[in-house]
DNA sequence: TAATCTATTGCAACATTGATGCATTTGTTA
DNA sequence: TAACAAATGCATCAATGTTGCAATAGATTA
């Protein structure tokens, strides 16, 4: 699972900002910020540039977008290409990991008649293991 | 269930700014945006003011922000005055109400050992019963 | 390999939102 | 009603989202 591979497989042009965010995300097991990914990098990319090559890639469903609040976004790969099942995320107020909790299936509640979904964000706050005070 | 009664139980002064909050978000179902609250009030306010009474709200916990994306917040009175348990919230992308899933329990996943749960935060989007196309 | 076309980049610019300091005003309590 | 503490309005700043446009880089074809 190679970013260029990945790229060329969604029909986008292969530009160093795109797979330099790519192989971030790919080599790290948690959903990380926009910082967070930028932190990693080695060459600099203008804030425009940026913003949209994650618009992008969120467009080609290769990247999810993970609201924590809405001062807090973190990306990780989308479904399409990890192939998990749709799945809630784990926030760690402490160290603020977001962490992808793919060995219990989503939960879908019942809705009322006539409504229809498309989407389930589902967001768990509170402290990983890490970060939980010892017993 | 009036507002300066609210505010009076929450040793918090009775100022218009929150009162007027409080009374539209009390005659609404939905959630409403800030922009959408003061739409709704006759006297105009200053944006910090508007935004330092949320905060004071949502830190006495009157108020419960719900977060539907990094660009849209919705405000709705908190649990501990509706006597609601803990609930999923609807988001319709073509109308863009956001309503709360009383009836439905939230389910809770099982999470990882050592994981704490603090907060669990779930918005399904798609599209309520009025926006949703007639069979 | 070079020429060409199109998409992407970097920059300027603007909107929105979150946040803080401070002088003035208001609500509450004695 | 006086006095104090808290809230307001204004100025200001940071971060983020967003668009237009000229310059540049990637991909395709001759």
């Amino acid at each position: 699972m190679k970013p260029i591979e990945i790229l060329h497989q969604y029909q986008l042009k292969r530009t160093s900002c795109r797979e330099g965010i790519l192989s971030v995300i790919i080599n790290h097991n948690e959903a990380l910020s926009e910082n967070e990914i930028r932190d990693q990098l080695e060459s600099h990319y203008d804030r425009t540039t940026f913003y949209r090559a994650f618009k992008t890639l969120i467009e080609s469903k290769i990247v999810h977008k993970i609201v924590v609040d809405n001062q807090l976004v973190k990306y990780a790969l989308d479904n399409h290409i990890t192939q998990k099942k749709e799945h809630a995320h784990f926030y760690c107020e402490a160290c603020h990991a977001v962490l992808c909790l793919e060995t219990t299936p989503l939960p879908k509640p019942n809705l009322p008649n006539g409504f229809q979904a498309n989407n389930f964000e589902y967001v768990i706050k509170g402290l990983c293991k890490k970060c939980s005070p010892k017993a």
